[in-house]
DNA sequence: AACCCGGGGGG
DNA sequence: CCCCCAGGGTT
């Protein structure tokens, strides 16, 4: 079987639009669009949202309901607010050493970063690569394992190379329901070579019928233009108050 | 550790 | 119908 190296030279997503730029707040804002979001419906989004605030100050320069607006349906709107939150932060006062510093930025966004936009040979393990990792295992592992075991399958590719190779594995060949392993690079050292027995973590409840759809449809509504307040769910509203994201209205919505 | 947060696509 | 998605923040 090929090495990791070379299967990723031959088949890794070297088209995708934000790997082609080393540009840090472009790599910022395709990782946070990409959180819990597929990459199918990233590439109709990223393009023309990045073209409209190519730069930090660009974004913290309008108000944040513009932006939660131009976030459009991606779900997650709050990735929005912060996204223009970070957008003011770096503004003002420039990147932060430690990314994750900003707001809407973790443990995993900071790493991926570094490591693609800064040449940091710095492990972050996200959902495929975590597959990835803990099927190889066999087992499920926390934060510190999975990244120290995705630097040593990752070998001898390092930083971003090691990345997106590990990403693509997950994404393309280690999928959730029926992998390739006899095309996987990796099957040799796994241990699994197969799907590991119930992952059950991250559950989502029902969507409908849920809280979050009320919250959903308000969004909708207040997305669309401006609204007669009392014709809303005010329970959902005044959660979505909470959250910084009514501003979506153009100025802070008063309650009724 | 458990729960919450949108919305869409796939088996 | 259920599962999953290039997670992060809060409790």
């Amino acid at each position: 079987m090929a090495s990791l190296a070379a299967w990723y030279r031959e088949h890794g997503r070297h088209d995708l639009p934000w790997r082609l730029t080393t540009d840090r707040w472009a790599v910022l804002v395709s990782e946070v669009m990409l959180h819990q979001t597929q990459v199918s419906r990233v590439l109709e989004a990223w393009p023309g949202f990045i073209g409209r605030y190519p730069t930090p100050p660009t974004m913290a320069a309008v108000a944040p309901g513009e932006v939660i607006r131009a976030w459009g349906t991606l779900g997650y709107p709050r990735r929005a607010r912060a996204l223009w939150e970070a957008a003011r932060v770096v503004s003002e006062r420039g990147w932060p050493d430690d990314l994750s510093e900003l707001p809407g930025v973790g443990r995993y966004t900071a790493a991926a970063v570094a490591a693609q936009a800064d040449g940091a040979d710095a492990p972050g393990v996200e959902a495929n690569i975590r597959r990835v990792v803990e099927r190889i295992a066999g087992r499920q592992l926390g934060d510190a394992a999975a990244e120290a075991l995705s630097i040593e399958v990752g070998r001898p590719l390092r930083g971003r190379d090691r990345l997106l190779a590990l990403m693509d594995v997950g994404a393309l060949l280690c999928r959730p329901r029926a992998p390739k392993c006899d095309a996987c690079p990796l099957s040799a050292r796994c241990k699994t070579r197969g799907v590991l027995p119930d992952d059950g973590r991250r559950r989502q409840p029902r969507y409908e019928g849920s809280f979050r759809q009320r919250r959903g449809r308000v969004l909708a509504a207040l997305r669309s233009g401006p609204q007669g307040l009392s014709d809303l769910d005010a329970d959902a509203l005044r959660s979505l108050e909470a959250d910084g994201l009514a501003v979506i209205t153009g100025t802070t919505a008063r309650l009724p």
